[in-house]
This record gives C-alpha cells, structure tokens and sequence, in this order.
DNA sequence: CGAATTATGTGAGTGCCTCACATATATGGT
DNA sequence: ACCATATATGTGAGGCACTCACATAATTCG
C-alpha cells in the first residue's frame, strides 16, 4: 500500500462525499422529501407496480419504514397504492401523474449537476473515465439487489450499457 | 451532450451513491452515531479547539443542530467542551482519549473500503484516477468552506497535497 | 458607554426511520 | 381438504438528527 495510493483513497472518498452532498440537496428539494424519497419515485417510475416488499430491499429501509415512506408520498399526491393482480395481500405501487413528473424532474437536477462535471473533460479523459468507473462499481457492487440499489437514482433512460446491472427482460 | 457524456456522468452518479452508502454505513457504525457526528469527530481530531460556530459551517448544519450534536457527543464521553482562551462567549471542542480512538477507527474503517478499490486499478490505472479525481474535485469545490466540508471525512495524514485544500499555515 | 454584532444555549416540534407486534393472503405437505 | 408455515402489509410506540423561534452572555466599535 504506497502513499500514493492512499492518497488517490482519499480523493475518491472526497470526491464521493462532495458529489453526494450536491445530488441529495438537489433531488431532496425538488421531491419536496428527504431520506429514500427520491430513489422511490425514479424506481416507480422505471418499475411502475413494484410491490411495498421489492422496494423495501432495493432501498434497503425496512418493512415498516417503506410502509411510512410511502404513505408520505401518497398524502403528498406522487404515488397511488393499487391491488396487485394475482395476490390480493401485496400492493402495486404507482406513479401519479404528479408523481411522474416530479421523478423527471429529480432526474434534471442530476444530470443538470452531473453532466457539466464530464463536459468539463475532454474526449479522452472521458472515456478512460467511464472505464475506470465501470471498474470501481463492478468492485463495489455485490449481488442484484445491490446493484439495483447502487443504480437508484440513474436515469434508466440514459444509461443504455450499463457496466454493472443486467437488464431485466 | 453526447449520449456517451451521459452515461458517463451516469455512471459518476451511480459510483458516488454507491461509495456513499458503504462509507456512510461504516463510519456511522464505528462512531455509534448517525448524521454528522463521524465528521465532527474527525475535524475536531484535524483541528482540535475549534468552536461551536466554526464547526457548524464546516459540517453545514444550523447552529442549533451543531450544539445538539456536541451535547449527543459529550454525553458519550467523545468531546469535552472547555472555554475558549481569549474570547469567553466561545466554546473550545476537544476530543476525548475514546474521542480520537474512535476517530481512528472511522478512518480506518473508511481506508479498508476506499483503499482495496484503489488496489485494484494498476499504477497508471492510479495514476490516472488521481488526476481524474483532482480536476472533478476542483470543478465542483466552491468557497473554502465547502473545501474543507468536502474533505471532512479525510485522513489529514494520507492526503498530503490536497488538490483543493490550501493548508491552513 | 450604549448599540449592534457574535457565540452559545433552550423550548418546541418535525421528518425519517426503527423495533415489536398484529392481520390477511398464499403455499405446501399430508 | 386442512392446517402449519411463510409471505406481504399495516399499526403502535419511540428514537435520533435536525430545524425554527427565541433568549442570554460576551465582545466590538462608533
């Protein structure tokens, strides 16, 4: 372990810290909610009819604390809970057009953050970036439900190849 | 803004969140509180003596939760509040011997996540990363405040030649 | 010396989350 | 077909970290 690679430990801990900040400020006041808020409304939204329980283990809260999560989004207009079809206990979560809305929004503010920081590259420096971040989330990432975790808050759309998470058929 | 651009800062995003989780798990655990108060503890081990005020900018916390937070810490016997020398309005925050052992803790807790995926990448993979890292770091740090509020969870001793940071003298 | 500023602290309350417990539906072995 | 078990959701109670509004004490400066 050399210092040098200590060093670059440390400003990719700073790095991480800092962009988080700047992201979560960013979604939480455009959601109008803290905490898990955001990275519900974008998995609805790109998994519209999840059940409580599957979001519950893609946002790693608990049972209960998705239950209050989402009870806050439904008095708040972003979400609708429907029956699911074929098991009558589980609930289908849904997007309300409001919710939709506030979700593309979430995603703006992001890339609105992120973007300028990789233009702000050239060419090169881009490329050899993403491959280096490919790396480090293929490192990081464990099983599925993590990387779907790792991948809450990314607009599905934007993101065709992703180098951690295989695309659900 | 190329589609690659997007992804790539996709995949920033991802990794930052991604890092953010585990590190924030971690020195949360370490420190057995949540919020904060991991930050706390390593700037007042960086720089022992500071006040209440000076804290509460660098962690970007209102006054008031700034206090509440010494008052959580002192309660567990991590900080110890004494009067300041010249200016006896001002409290002078200090670690406690359990104060600056913990504070080791979360920083080796925090270099056995970050040090490993370093490791991974081959000397110019490193090389490269760190200079990477060092103009993101520089786009996206504003005011000195928000420098030393990005590197609020560094090892002050690893990161000698901080891309962002001028020494305090 | 008094007004404005600075630094800290208290009272009251909110948001987000947790544990322990309760209820309803589905599943699978016999 | 039945009952034990597992699965999915919901409620009661409470804690932690933080905020706003307000109060107090020391410093600074005209």
């Amino acid at each position: 372990m050399t210092r040098e690679t200590l060093r670059t430990a440390n400003l990719l801990g700073a790095a991480a810290l800092g962009l988080h900040d700047e992201l979560r400020r960013a979604v939480e006041a455009r959601s109008g909610h803290a905490g898990e808020a955001p990275a519900a409304l974008n998995a609805l939204g790109h998994q519209p009819g999840l059940s409580n329980d599957a979001l519950s283990r893609l946002l790693d809260l608990t049972h209960t604390g998705t239950v209050r999560l989402i009870d806050r989004l439904v008095a708040d207009g972003l979400v609708e809970r429907r029956t699911a079809a074929h098991d009558r206990r589980s609930v289908a979560l849904y997007l309300t057009a409001e919710g939709e809305e506030v979700r593309r929004g979430i995603l703006e503010e992001r890339s609105a953050l992120l973007a300028p920081l990789v233009s702000g590259l050239n060419a090169q420096e881009q490329k050899t970036l993403a491959t280096l971040l490919g790396k480090l989330l293929t490192t990081v990432s464990r099983d599925d439900t993590h990387k779907l975790r790792i991948c809450r808050l990314c607009d599905s759309g934007a993101c065709k190849d992703c180098p951690i998470l295989v695309p659900v058929a």
